[in-house]
DNA sequence: CGTGAGTTTGACCAGATGGTCAAATCAAGA
DNA sequence: TCTTGATTTGACCATCTGGTCAAACTCACG
């Protein structure tokens, strides 16, 4: 294991490269799906070099998955309590399906594991992440009190947001077999505009 | 392998304690992460034993997957054409969301098989899953012609059901994370209800 | 009962997998 | 260039896992 001096140029490198090659494997198979060889592989790296970066198969995964905790977060982390409503929902809907777009693997790393009962997360969960929704349904409810959207359960209101963003990202097989050569974004994105400026007008 | 006559008492006995032991551990594990010990274990028979009555894991998985296809596509097979639009299309949803809140199993059993790219079930998906899909979305787009609900992407409005009704099931560790003692379903129900009135109002 | 088909199991195997280690190689600063 | 710490690797290990097999046991039926 490298000492914990500042890193090395070949450090950075490896260490990206193997966070790279995990973030591939382990959104593909999920944790026990994936092999460790399948990583350093990817990664251009031989088991026992891998080996050297990581103490284990574990920690590669703690490690990407907090590493990307924040990023996952970061759109309604920038929900603005004093922004026009219908504005910051909607673009919060917007930034969530760019994501699905873009980073597809890091939502299937965070479906994988939460299908399976987030056996490795729970804690980020029911602290990190529940704080968080916490502290932006009371901006959702105040602004339904000033009847600023229509009034909905505000839980259930994010809940269906993450369903129906995600829901192109993780289960994208299932969307492509049956849209075809058709681009998902395409019709997804003015559909879920729609949806939400129709159940948001009070 | 028991031999193709009629079944006999034990083998049913058996093979009924095999699937549904399947289901549990297929469901909370994934493909890969399932182990034939850990399934013959909670079916309360021998390894070998088990493998008496299916040859090999994969087989079990196919057989539980092929056996619950049916049952998880009826609530939209039974899209009535000459049904109320706006009823038929309630009712659809209400029995997706009675479907996650009473075979939450069977539901991550598919979420889990899609997440890492339906390696077994492909076929089913991009034909049996297609057709119907396709014949239901024929029905809809016909009901928006005739101005019975509003105009919308018909294929986008089934993937929209499926997200968030299945949504409580696939999710439901992080679901629960955050709204504590709070039932889930019992918040759903009447969001997804509210939601899709106002969606599908001309 | 007795018998043959149906059922169950302990022992076993081969390959996969996570992880270790000592030795070899490389890189950068004195 | 030399030295020392960083990096890399081949060989290896223990365990897990899917699957096999012959032998033993049990059940239903004549």
């Amino acid at each position: 294991m490298p000492k914990d001096r500042a890193p090395t140029r070949i450090q950075k490198k490896n260490r990206a490269a193997i966070l790279e090659a995990a973030l591939n494997v382990f959104s593909a198979h999920g944790f026990r799906g994936a092999t460790v060889d399948q990583i350093a592989a990817e990664a251009g790296l031989s088991k026992p070099n891998l080996l050297y970066y990581f103490p284990s198969k574990e920690a590669i995964h703690t490690a990407l998955l907090s590493g990307l905790l924040d990023t996952w977060l970061a759109p309604l982390h920038d929900l603005d309590a004093d922004g026009d409503p219908m504005h910051e929902i909607l673009s919060y809907i917007h930034r969530k399906l760019q994501m699905s777009r873009e980073l597809p693997r890091e939502s299937r790393l965070f479906a994988n594991e939460l299908v399976q009962g987030a056996p490795r997360i729970h804690e980020a969960l029911s602290h990190d992440l529940k704080t968080l929704v916490n502290e932006k349904t009371k901006i959702l409810t105040r602004w339904m009190d000033e009847g600023k959207i229509a009034r909905l359960h505000p839980h259930h209101l994010i809940f269906s947001i993450w369903a129906l963003t995600q829901h192109y990202a993780d289960f994208d097989v299932q969307v492509r077999a049956i849209l075809g050569d058709e681009d998902p974004f395409e019709g997804a994105e003015p559909f879920i505009d729609t949806l939400y400026r129709k159940l948001l007008t009070p």
